[in-house]
DNA sequence: TTAAATAACTGAGTAGACTCATAATTGAGT
DNA sequence: ACTCAATTATGAGTCTACTCAGTTATTTAA
C-alpha cells in the first residue's frame, strides 16, 4: 500500500484524533450537567481513552473547560465584532461587543463562571489557557476600536478604558451578587457602569 | 464552687477557645508556608483539634483562609482610611486607602490571590465570607467619601465609581501578568487606571 | 443526683483530581 | 523485515479536602 498522503504521520492523526474525541466528550458533558458535576473519569470513558490520557490533552480539568468554552467564546465574540460595526453611538457599540460574551459566558452560568475563574487564576503557560488570554485580548482590541472612534476617548487612554471594561465584565459576570440576575440585568448592570467610565 | 461570673457557659468558652486556636495554627501556618502547602490535617494538629473539627469553624479550608485574612485586611483598611483623611487631592486620598491593602494583600501573594478568588468565587452565605464582603463594602464605602469631596464626581455617581474602582483593584492583584510586579508597580499600575477613570 | 436531651467532637472513611511506573505504539535507521 | 529509541497511552495508586456515624461533653429537667 501506498504511504498516505497526507503529511501528518499515523501518531500526529492519532493524537488530533484523540483530542478530538475528548473535546466533543467534554462538550457534551459539562454543557448537559456542568462541569462540577462531572468527573474526569467519565469524560475519559466517553471520550474511549484512559484517564491519565486526559491529563495529557489538559493539564487540569479546568484546561479541559477551557478548551470547550474558548470555541463558543470565540463565536460571539465575532457576532460581537460583527454587530458593533453597526451601532453609530460609541456606548451601544461597546455593548454590542458585549452581549454576545454575556450571553455565551452565561449560558451555563456554573461553566462560564469557572472559565473566568480559570482564566484569571489559572497557569497562562497552558496552551488552552494562553488561547483563552488571546480571546479577551481580542476583545480589549475590539472595544480599543470602537473608542477611537471618539477623539476625546482616544485623548483619555483607549487602552486603558478597554482594560478597565474588561475588568468591569469580569466581576460583574462572576460576582456572587448577580447570581439572580438573567442576561439582560447583567448587562444592564454592566451597562450602567461603562456609561458611567465614558460618558465622565 | 459558684458559678462562673461570665455571662457565656463552658461550652461557649470552649468554643470560642477552639475558634482561637485553630486561626492561630492556620494564621502561623499559611502565612509561613503559603495555604497550598498547608494541609488541613496539619492545622488541626497545631490547633490540637480534631481533623473533622476544623470543618465545623470553616466550611473550607478557603474559608479557613477568610477567617485569618480578614482580620488583616481590616488593619489595612483602617490605616488607609486614615492616611486618606490627609490628602488633598481626589486621586491621592483614593491612593492613600489602596495602598495599604495592596501590601496587606501581597504579605504573601499566593495567599492573598487565593483570599480575593474566594471573595468572588466562594458562598456568600458563609460567616467568614459574608464578613470579608463587609470589609470590601466599607472599603467601596470609604471610596465613596473621598470622591464625593468632588462635586463633579458626586454627580457621575460615586458609587458607580467605587464599585468600578473595586474591579480594577481585584483584577490589578490578581492577574497572572502582575505577578512579577512589586507592591509600587501594582500601586502604579492601579493609579494609573483610576486616574483614568477620574480624569475623564 | 441523675437522666434525658442537646450540642460539639472525632478520625476512619469517601471521592475525585491528578501522578507515575510500566506497557504499547510508532517511525527512522539498517 | 527487524531493531531500537522516542513518543504516547494506561490505570492502579496517591494525595488531600471534606463527610458522617458514632462518641463524648455540657446543659437542662425532674
Amino acid at each position: 500500500m501506498q504511504p498516505a498522503p497526507q503529511t501528518l504521520g499515523r501518531r500526529e492523526r492519532n493524537k488530533q484524533e484523540k483530542l478530538d474525541r475528548i473535546t466533543a466528550a467534554a462538550r457534551e458533558l459539562f454543557t448537559q450537567y456542568g462541569v462540577d458535576e462531572v468527573t474526569t473519569q467519565q469524560v475519559a470513558e466517553k471520550a474511549d481513552v484512559g484517564s491519565g490520557t486526559l491529563f495529557l490533552y489538559a493539564k487540569t480539568k479546568a484546561e479541559l473547560l477551557l478548551l470547550v468554552h474558548n470555541v463558543k467564546y470565540a463565536e460571539a465574540l465575532d457576532v460581537g465584532i460583527e454587530a458593533a460595526a453597526a451601532e453609530a453611538e460609541v456606548l451601544d457599540a461597546v455593548m454590542a461587543i458585549i452581549n454576545p460574551i454575556i450571553t455565551c459566558n452565561r449560558v451555563q452560568i456554573e461553566n462560564g463562571r469557572t472559565y473566568l475563574k480559570e482564566i484569571v487564576f489559572g497557569d497562562p503557560a497552558e496552551p488552552h489557557h494562553a488561547e483563552a488570554l488571546a480571546l479577551t485580548q481580542r476583545t480589549e482590541a475590539a472595544v480599543v476600536d470602537v473608542l477611537n472612534r471618539d477623539k476625546k476617548l482616544a485623548a483619555r487612554g483607549s487602552g486603558k478604558l478597554a482594560g478597565i471594561i474588561s475588568a468591569i465584565m469580569f466581576i460583574s459576570m462572576t460576582s456572587a451578587a448577580n447570581l439572580g440576575l438573567n442576561d439582560a440585568q447583567v448587562g444592564d448592570d454592566i451597562r450602567a457602569q461603562v456609561s458611567v467610565l465614558l460618558g465622565g
